[in-house]
DNA sequence: CATCAGGGCCCTG
DNA sequence: CAGGGCCCTGAT
């Protein structure tokens, strides 16, 4: 199938609060790499439903990282309101309205955390997808290690999303919740996504079913909101997780911790080799309350930013790609 | 070649 | 609330 051209184009300048890390928000190299965005040097590329449009979008920093270049980049022309339903969304996505005052105050505080967050002062939670498209990516995390993951969602990408062009980027734009609900459990078997294929099937109705799901969800407190994810078929305790704090940027959302986690974390708060959830859980709400689930993120990104240029040895044989 | 655990989750007893 | 089954892959 030749990409759809998005060849229409409208420029937008988003400004943010600072401080602002634009690369720290923009890439975040511990996330799988997916035909779905695309980041290089100051410039990150991805697609965007809106309202069933799909948009390609570029971001780059501006005017001294006190507000975002935004490129949108459309098949027809666009109307004033779709700017702003795109860039209100995009604003939400990148959380570019966060106020992180209180989080440096706490990490200037903290010896793990301090150099750390000094280092990508400004580094906000972020996510490219919608929730349904993020469940999506982490159902094909569910048991399998990262390369079976990518296969999975490449294959259900050229399968049931659609490929644009735009920017010299060939990007997909995710399926719709709507069309994938039609397509018959056989059909997605055949993908090689085994028993995920029912749980696909769920939630894409579940989705469809609930155009508003999204936006309710958003407003809800953490406990809430985590009680009306885990109600969806295929959603369980390291989905949720995933979900709330990567699609609803909940800084707090930190009370599960997965088996590779454990043992980077174990390594990084501990200097031990294998150390307990609980312990692990304990810890950091004793030294990062509410925003502990930021600060392990700061401390993750960095630790898989420093892989980029550095060999870390202990690292590459607990990540096995 | 066969066997098995893996970045979970659901369902059953 | 513990434990088996689920799909495919790559490691052994």
């Amino acid at each position: 199938m030749k990409p759809i051209q998005l060849k229409y184009i409208h420029d937008v300048r988003l400004p943010v609060s600072v401080p602002f890390n634009f690369w720290g928000t923009m890439h975040k190299p511990s996330h799988f790499p997916a035909p779905v965005d695309h980041f290089e040097r100051d410039t990150l590329w991805l697609t965007m439903r809106v309202e069933n449009q799909v948009y390609g979008i570029r971001m780059k920093p501006s005017d001294g990282g006190r507000s975002v270049s935004l490129r949108i980049f459309s098949k027809k022309k666009t109307t004033q309101r779709e700017i702003d339903l795109a860039s209100t969304e995009l604003r939400f996505r990148f959380a570019m309205d966060l106020d992180l005052e209180e989080f440096i105050r706490l990490a200037k505080k903290d010896p793990l955390l301090k150099p750390v967050e000094k280092k990508w002062r400004g580094m906000r939670p972020s996510c490219a997808f919608s929730l349904y498209e993020l469940l999506c990516i982490t159902i094909t995390l569910q048991n399998a290690q990262v390369s079976r993951s990518v296969k999975m969602l490449t294959a259900l990408l050229q399968a049931y999303g659609t490929a644009v062009e735009f920017d010299n980027q060939t990007l997909f734009s995710f399926w719709t919740a709507e069309k994938l609900s039609t397509i018959p459990e056989e059909d997605l078997r055949s993908l090689k996504i085994g028993y995920r294929a029912k749980s696909f099937g769920r939630v894409a109705s579940f989705f469809s079913a609930n155009p508003s799901f999204e936006k309710n969800i958003r407003r809800l407190s953490t406990p809430e909101a985590a009680a009306q994810l885990r109600e969806i078929y295929g959603v369980g305790p390291a989905t949720s997780w995933y979900l709330l704090f990567e699609a609803l940027k909940r800084p707090e959302a930190f009370d599960h911790v997965s088996p590779w986690e454990q043992k980077i974390l174990s390594r990084l708060m501990f200097d031990k080799e294998l150390v307990s959830e609980t312990r692990i859980l304990r810890e950091s709400r004793k030294r990062w309350g509410d925003w502990r689930m930021l600060a392990v993120h700061y401390i993750f990104e960095d630790l898989f930013w420093r892989r980029k240029t550095e060999r870390i040895k202990w690292l590459e044989e607990l990540i096995r790609l």
